[in-house]
DNA sequence: CGATTCACG
DNA sequence: ACGTACGTGAATCGG
């Protein structure tokens, strides 16, 4: 059994619903046609168990064929500015459900159906046209059906061909012909003059198509005979005129079409008073997912024989020669090739050279030639940051985005995967153009049916460009104070490490040799080792921290050598290593790297600079704005205790954000059961591991090392919290029971992460995988919430035209630098836009400091 | 190239 | 019974 497809023709079922409802009125709003459509929507949808939908419109509400004086006098009167407003409000209303909807310049509503039932036909489902327009008839036949809408629209017939047949005397394919004689006067096509209903369908009975009708208009006895002769070419043009086109040039992705979640609509309904229509969506169950297969593969589509192309002008002429309709085009740049693939089956290969051995093009030939193309048609890509960079390099116009970046995803579809180079997505495909275009149709089907279209279409489509620009862009580094300290730390870390030898009274070995120092203080010298031994001792500063007492002279020195070889090493000299003659350091941010959604930053990695303690703060001073300018720094208060406020409901903790509370001392209050004012620092500072503890899906142990206190003592806190804020309780109880039913976490925005740890047989392994399925849904909402702030942020600065810039995100925390006169309304912009990202049942609060650097704007 | 350590959120 | 807090990247050692 095939699924259906719903094929809605929205001019006449609004126009229908408009004429047969009375005009209702929601606080001066209309909304009649509106509430009638919607009506006819739910009762097909629920009937014929839709499972993908379409709604077509003419380009500008409602036009018609044929708008000339003559129609305007037989009675075509313009669409009532009543139903217009109506026409706006339910194409919105569609765009926020998810419906998709299609409309197209120079064509009309019906041609778009024919077009969308003969794709849904070739793509393996059931179209199913709601229409009340008999010109669709024709439609009829190969797998298309037609519903009818009758008496207004509250009854509805199902035509099949014989139906078509039965009913009216003509087949489907006889439409256009009986129109041709018949005319319709509803459409304003005159047929034959004193040709009607019945004649005409003799005629066809008789001799099978207007054509073979005209044809043998001699033998026609009479008056009609006549008529017939008379008026061919008018009957001629009537049936053109009424004949539905099929290849309308729109794109169509099933999955897009899948029958979206219809309670989104809900709020919008709330706003037009359609109580009603609510009632009906709240009491229907939930909308079926989309069938779209998890084990399908992507296939190689079938391609003609390769264009070979070696000059910039073949380059041009190729794309030249590219119709709207077979576009987004897929670009794959290769070692030694740039290929080209187009959706109706045309592909270009160039090959790569341009030295003196290899005939060929140079990529900057090849990038030249191709960059205005891609500007004006976005592309499907892999990579495309990388891409930007690489025309960037060239000096070359950027593409404002591409069609869709494969890269992006593969790893929405699985953030896990060990690579996502091209040659690792491809599998079996071809690693050139076809396979990039056959992969990437394959991955909006899936991404659509595991509801991520609009993570990718609108957070981390646009995300790409954000950081391409951030990676460009850089940040200053005063590499003078940078030396400075460097030139401390190694005096420093000389004096310490001389200390540690000293205290030791050993000779000098290798500080840094984890191995070296552990045989030093645990055999030589006898202290007393933590069990922690996998391949010798741990020397870790958690072990080293327990033996202060013990012996304070080595472990001072040596914790203090650790600290500043880090920092030099590191952050020091690792950070001039990578500061160009411009002073600037530019990070590249890995946006598939994670298994949650958040981005990586490394060469240098600028998310990890010192922060906690006083001298590594130290490092951040040397991070500068633009000369001249300031830095802003703007960064998400507790957003994943919020986050974990609004998941789980929990009445205390919404609260304590409502009200805008310490929360963490109020935790405290909480567990340890005394008055808020009775809170110290140590009390509050275990509250506040507590609530750490939760976000990475707590355990008695964890807390327990983290705090100092038993591991009793920790299970009690756990136990006393849960009783305080059972709500969080419930939140980690289905979040783990969720993980168990569908194999995977979600976030607010529909990422995904697979946990397949939950199946493991090993306990240990099955733990993890619930601390996963619990942190992955505060951790990854909390990096879908920041993406999107930053592509609104980036967005609002730019059509703010101001010269401000995102320079850095470190994860729940944005950086600007910008002109000092531009600081406040910066400032401003940034807080609103982050804090503005989503509604949640707490508010989201951002803090924006200022400063000359880094250290200072914190 | 894996393990260890430690910097960040 | 087993040994764990969630998510990263860089430097370093030593096989």
């Amino acid at each position: 059994m095939r699924d259906t497809f719903l094929i809605v023709d929205g001019n006449s079922l609004m126009h229908r619903a408009y004429h047969a409802l009375p005009l209702m009125d929601a606080q001066g709003v209309y909304t009649n046609a509106i509430y009638g459509f919607l009506n006819m929507l739910l009762k097909v949808i629920r009937e014929q168990d839709v499972r993908y939908l379409a709604v077509c419109f003419d380009e500008h509400g409602p036009t018609f064929r044929h708008t000339t004086y003559a129609d305007y006098k037989a009675g075509r009167s313009a669409t009532p500015d009543e139903l217009r407003q109506q026409f706006r409000t339910i194409r919105e209303l569609l765009t926020d459900i998810g419906v998709r909807w299609y409309t197209l310049s120079g064509w009309e509503a019906d041609d778009l159906l024919g077009t969308l039932s003969l794709k849904g036909e070739a793509a393996g489902v059931a179209p199913m046209l709601l229409t009340g327009d008999r010109d669709a008839l024709q439609l009829v036949g190969g797998g298309t059906q037609l519903m009818f809408t009758r008496k207004g629209i509250s009854e509805t017939t199902i035509f099949t061909p014989a139906m078509v047949h039965e009913t009216y005397g003509f087949t489907p394919e006889q439409v256009t012909d009986w129109k041709g004689l018949a005319g319709d006067s509803s459409d304003n096509i005159p047929g034959i003059p004193g040709v009607g209903d019945k004649t005409a369908v003799k005629l066809l009975q008789q001799y099978g198509t207007l054509e073979s009708v005209l044809a043998h208009a001699g033998e026609v006895k009479g008056k009609l005979g006549e008529k017939l002769q008379t008026w061919q070419d008018q009957a001629r043009m009537c049936k053109e005129l009424a004949t539905i086109r099929r290849d309308a040039p729109i794109p169509f992705v099933l999955s897009e079409c899948a029958l979206p979640d219809l309670k989104k609509a809900i709020p919008a309904l709330q706003k037009l008073r359609l109580n009603a229509l609510i009632k009906r969506i709240a009491s229907e169950g939930e909308s079926a997912p989309a069938p779209v297969s998890q084990d399908a593969q992507p296939v190689l589509l079938p391609f003609q024989d390769a264009d070979g192309i070696d000059t910039p002008e073949g380059i041009s002429a190729w794309l030249s020669d590219i119709p709207d309709s077979a576009r987004p085009l897929a670009l794959h740049m290769g070692d030694i090739a740039l290929s080209l693939a187009a959706q109706d089956g045309r592909w270009a290969q160039i090959t790569l050279g341009g030295d003196l051995l290899m005939p060929g093009l140079t990529p900057e030939e090849v990038l030249t030639a191709l960059a205005p193309d891609l500007c004006a048609y976005p592309a499907i890509v892999h990579d495309g940051k990388r891409l930007w960079h690489q025309l960037d390099k060239l000096h070359l116009p950027l593409p404002e985005r591409y069609d869709w970046d494969a890269m992006l995803g593969a790893y929405l579809i699985n953030p896990q995967e060990k690579s996502y180079s091209f040659a690792a997505l491809r599998a079996e495909l071809p690693e050139d153009a076809r396979g990039l275009m056959s992969l990437v149709l394959w991955q909006k089907e899936r991404i659509a049916a595991d509801q991520m279209t609009h993570l990718m279409m609108d957070v981390e489509m646009p995300l790409s460009r954000v950081l391409f620009r951030m990676e460009s862009i850089g940040f200053r580094v005063d590499t003078a104070f940078l030396r400075t300290l460097g030139q401390r730390y190694t005096a420093d870390i000389e004096d310490a490490r001389n200390q540690v030898y000293a205290a030791c009274g050993v000779k000098p070995f290798n500080l840094n040799s984890t191995q070296q120092l552990g045989e030093v203080l645990f055999d030589h010298l006898g202290l007393p080792h933590g069990k922690k031994t996998s391949r010798g001792y741990s020397t870790s500063a958690e072990v080293l921290e327990g033996l202060r007492d013990v012996a304070p002279e080595i472990i001072d020195p040596l914790l203090r050598y650790r600290q500043l070889t880090k920092l030099n090493s590191t952050y020091v000299e690792g950070l001039l290593r990578l500061t160009e003659a411009s002073e600037r350091v530019h990070s590249t941010f890995d946006q598939v790297a994670t298994a949650t959604g958040r981005i990586s930053s490394s060469e240098p990695n600028l998310q990890n600079i010192p922060v906690r303690t006083e001298e590594g703060r130290e490092i951040r001073q040397a991070f500068l704005p633009r000369e001249g300018w300031v830095l802003l720094d703007a960064d998400y208060s507790q957003i994943e205790l919020r986050l974990m406020a609004h998941f789980s409901g929990d009445a205390a903790l919404v609260e304590a954000f409502q009200t805008g509370q310490d929360v963490h001392a109020r935790t405290a209050s909480e567990i340890f059961e005394v008055p808020l004012s009775e809170v110290d620092s140590t009390l509050r500072s275990r509250a506040k591991a507590v609530n750490f503890g939760l976000i990475y899906g707590i355990s008695g142990f964890g807390l327990s090392r983290n705090t100092g206190v038993t591991q009793q003592e920790a299970k009690s806190f756990i136990q006393r919290y849960f009783a305080k804020y059972p709500g969080v309780k419930r939140f980690m109880d289905t979040a783990t029971q969720d993980g168990q039913n569908n194999g995977y976490a979600l976030t607010l925005m529909g990422r995904r992460r697979y946990l397949p740890e939950l199946r493991s047989d090993k306990a240990m392994v099955r733990e993890f995988g619930k601390r996963a399925a619990m942190n992955t849904p505060v951790q990854g909402t909390a990096a879908d919430i920041i993406k999107l702030a930053m592509v609104r942020v980036d967005e609002a600065l730019h059509r703010e035209g101001l010269q401000s810039r995102l320079i850095l995100q470190v994860h729940d925390e944005l950086l600007l630098e910008c002109p000092p006169e531009e600081a406040e309304t910066a400032a401003a912009l940034l807080k609103q836009s982050m804090e503005d990202v989503i509604r949640l049942s707490v508010p989201l609060l951002a803090e924006v400091h200022e400063g000359v650097n880094w250290a200072e704007a914190k």
